[in-house]
This record gives structure tokens, sequence and C-alpha cells, in this order.
DNA sequence: CGACGACTTCAACCTCGCTTGAAGGGAGGC
DNA sequence: GCCTCCCTTCAAGCGAGGTTGAAGTCGTCG
């Protein structure tokens, strides 16, 4: 199996244009090694990081907040379960509180359907 | 009680710039008359309405589509109940269909925690 | 009548999250 | 060697949703 992936077959796999991972990477979110001609190659592990960072912007998560937890991931070596779940625990709260929010207003609509009254 | 609201007015009780009200103005969601020296005066009716444009961006509703809707109110009188109910259940639908996305994301997030496996 | 704050338009600027294009260099097959 | 596609950087542009500032006018109070 190929250790070394170009932008190309990051983007075919993540299913993310190569000009967004070169933005990721400009923004710090994922990092990659070059060859003697200067071309990019990432470790298979960057098709996770991609999928995260897809994942929390489903949350409503920004990138710089993303950049800011995807940093407190250890350097050097690839992060194992433990980090995942810290992270995935911390974007679960922030999914819980957006769910609830919009459960609140959902409750809120309901009362306003037949009354007329949009008072939010 | 003074019938006709100028734009601080309107930004003070709905809490919006007036920057945006204009903005808002321009792209078709509120209406207002002129004064004679030119100065624009809104109905009370302007508050309901800024107060569902906001509540539908909430719902991830972009300005765009709120105005679409707001299109499809009576021209000429103040909305009733049955109007309102009518913009509310269209969101509303909106609106669980976004809490569904989330509660999905959620699930797949719990099983991820443990397994160290992101692959959403 | 003067002062002063709230109002007017218009254009420029801002952040986010990218995409597009120009101008060129690298990698691999025949 | 050469063809072709994939890769490089850098700058500009886009669309959403506004904010900011300049220059000038209105409205209201005393």
């Amino acid at each position: 199996m190929d250790e070394q992936l170009t932008i190309g077959q990051v983007a075919t796999r993540t299913g993310v244009a190569t000009s967004a991972l070169r933005f990721y990477e400009d923004r710090g979110l994922i990092s990659s090694v070059r060859t003697e001609g200067n071309q990019r190659r990432y470790t298979r592990d960057v098709i996770r990081i991609v999928s995260v960072i897809r994942a929390a912007q489903e949350l409503g998560i920004s990138l710089t907040e993303i950049g800011s937890a995807l940093a407190s991931l250890p350097k050097g070596r690839t992060p194992n379960a433990a980090d995942w779940a810290r992270l995935s625990a911390g974007w679960r709260d922030s999914l819980d509180q957006r769910i609830n929010d919009l459960l609140g207003l959902r409750d809120e609509l309901d009362q306003c359907i037949g009354c007329g009254c949009l008072s939010l």
C-alpha cells in the first residue's frame, strides 16, 4: 500500500477539492511533506483529519475553531483513539447545544402556529 | 401610540443595526414609506417581520429564501395568523430536517467515541 | 433661529470559505 | 525524447451578510 498520497488522490478519496485542501494547509489544519520536486505528499492520516474537518463544519464549527482543536492533537505521532475521543466529546457538547437551541426554536414555532404570534 | 417608527426606533426594538435594516430593505425583505424629507418610516408590523427574519436565519435559512417566503405574504394588508402559520409550518419542516441531520451526526460521533473511528 | 442628533445615500471595506486563472515545473508512460 | 496530466505559487474574484465612513439633510427642542 502506497503510504504517500498526492493532493489529487486525497481530493478524490475525501471528495474535497484540491484548492480546498491547499486552503486548509494554509490555515494549518492539515500538513504535508514535499517531494524533491516540491509536490505535496500526504500520509493516509490526512483522510481522517479531513473527514473530521468536514464533520465539524457540519456542526457549525468554524475553520478557526477546528484549527485550534486540531492543534491540541499530539504533534509527531498519529493521533490515537483517546485523542479523537477528546475532540469528538468536545464537539459532541457543542452539537448537543445546537440541537437544544433548535428544539427550543421549534417549540416556539409550535406555539406560534395557530396564534400568529412570532415574537421569538 | 405612534404608528410610525423611525429606523433607529426599529433598530432599538429589534436589536438589529440600522445598516442591517437598510440592507434588508434593499433585498426587499422589509418595506417603508418616506417622509417629505425622505426619511424611512416603518409600521409596527416590521418588528414582527424582522423577528421572523432573525428566527429564520437561526434555522439556517438564507436571506434569499426568507425573501421568497415573505414575498408570498399578502401585499397590502397586515398578515394574519393563517399567513404566519403557513410560513412557520414551512420552516418547521426545514427545522425538523436540520434537527434530524444533527441527531444523525451525534449518533455517529457516539459510535466513534471509544473506537477512534471518525470516518463520518 | 440655532444647535444637535438622527437621518440620507453611496461606495468601500470586512470575514468566511473557498474557486478560478495564469504561468509555469514535475512524474510517468510510450 | 516527448506527451500529457498532475502538480506548483500567487493573485484575484465570489457570494453571503453585513459594517464603516464621508458628505450632506431632517427634525425637534429650547
